[in-house]
DNA sequence: GACAAACACGAGCGGTCGCTCGCATTCTGG
DNA sequence: CCAGAATGCGAGCGACCGCTCGTGTTTGTC
């Protein structure tokens, strides 16, 4: 074990491979889309792409290399399409227009890319794929977090935690449900779903005018 | 095809016959639970049990067969257990307390139970357990659709309808964040749950004296 | 045009899974 | 006590899946 690096030595590829893995990547996203993860098969894949299960394999080296390629592109994507949407929020914005430009972000972002969510919070995924759920996630989460504790000055880090957690529940299940429907009734439910968490922030936070954010209930039993 | 019925006739079944499917079923419980439902094996689950996979099949048609009676039967505990947890709310309760007592039933039972979750929220269900899920969840719907009409009589059945599909995704996706902790942080995320769920329903239904229920936000655009 | 590398094919290998079948063992009614 | 039903076993069947490999075709380079 010296000096055996099989570190991938990216094989030249012309440009009919890179239109293959394109091919194969859409073809993928379909059928991850449609059965998930681990029912669908690579055979499935490489049909669906019109190609024979040897040539997949001729720029994969698994089933879970497409998957992962497929987040890494997805995520890339997003950091660049919607990359400052995360981006450190101006303290002078007001509640709900900061929820609504986040919400409508990622709503839009997962209804053109409907395989995101397939991938992020599928239950039988390869272990590469939850890692890069998780570091999403965790993302997410401190950016929330940093956002709830600029206005929350007083609460205690675990409160935070907790506070940025259900945000993001709440928008992932609201997001599934936005997914569920087309057209008008889509728009509904984002609504909704801006309600749900403005009204769930909006005691927590107050106005911002100095009022001590009350909340009703105990918080830290 | 004229009278060959091959209705289930239930076999004469053995005391030993009886506590082999219990074992069996709790065994599957298990295994569905950390597996889930696609990955686990009939084999696994026998095994889990201490039996050979012929026994497994003494008892069980098939896979699914497996998790419909495991469906079933806690189906019936719920309705048995809690059955009157959904029963018409009477108009008087406070919202908060209508609120708090559902969501602390369910929480307990899905505690007790976490094999539930995993089988009505599972993402590769046969066919019959989605049935029961459906059936499940328009029972639920008609539920909350019930309680908010009662206190919403001005609003159209489609809001009903958006509003009741809100609180049961709302309540699932804190399910989620409940089960995933513990101890004292568990009950926690059950004070957000129900501080989620009454901060978005508050300001629809006002606080039921007349007031006309002051909505910051349009409806049915 | 010659040669090698990249691309494409599809039969099929090894493995797992759901499930079966023949046979042994245990229980139960008469 | 014994015949037959219920229970129990586990090797293995057929199907499918991820993946390989030998072979043939296309493409870039000189």
């Amino acid at each position: 074990m010296s000096e055996n690096e099989q570190k991938e030595q990216p094989r030249r590829r012309q440009a009919r491979g890179e239109r293959r893995i394109a091919q194969l990547l859409e073809a993928a996203a379909n059928v991850f889309c449609t059965t998930g993860y681990t029912a669908a098969s690579t055979n499935a894949i490489a049909r669906e792409a019109g190609v024979s299960p040897g040539t997949l394999y001729q720029f994969f080296p698994n089933k879970e290399a497409i998957a992962i390629e497929l987040g890494e592109r997805l995520m890339h994507e997003m950091r660049e399409t919607y990359g400052e949407a995360l981006a450190p929020v101006d303290p002078a914005t007001p509640l709900e227009e900061a929820v609504g430009a986040a919400v409508d972000r990622f709503i839009a972002f997962n209804c053109d890319h409907p395989v995101f969510f397939a991938l992020m919070h599928g239950p039988d995924l390869p272990g590469r794929i939850t890692e890069e759920h998780d570091a999403l996630h965790a993302t997410l989460l401190a950016r929330v977090e940093d956002l709830l504790g600029s206005l929350l000055p007083d609460a205690s880090p675990a409160d935070l935690t907790r506070t940025a957690q259900v945000c993001l529940s709440v928008h992932k299940a609201g997001l599934e449900l936005v997914l569920a429907h087309e057209g008008a009734e889509r728009d509904a439910y984002v609504r909704e779903l801006k309600d749900v968490l403005i009204r769930y922030l909006e005691p927590l936070v107050g106005d911002r005018l100095g009022r001590p954010a009350a909340v009703t209930t105990t918080r830290s039993a």
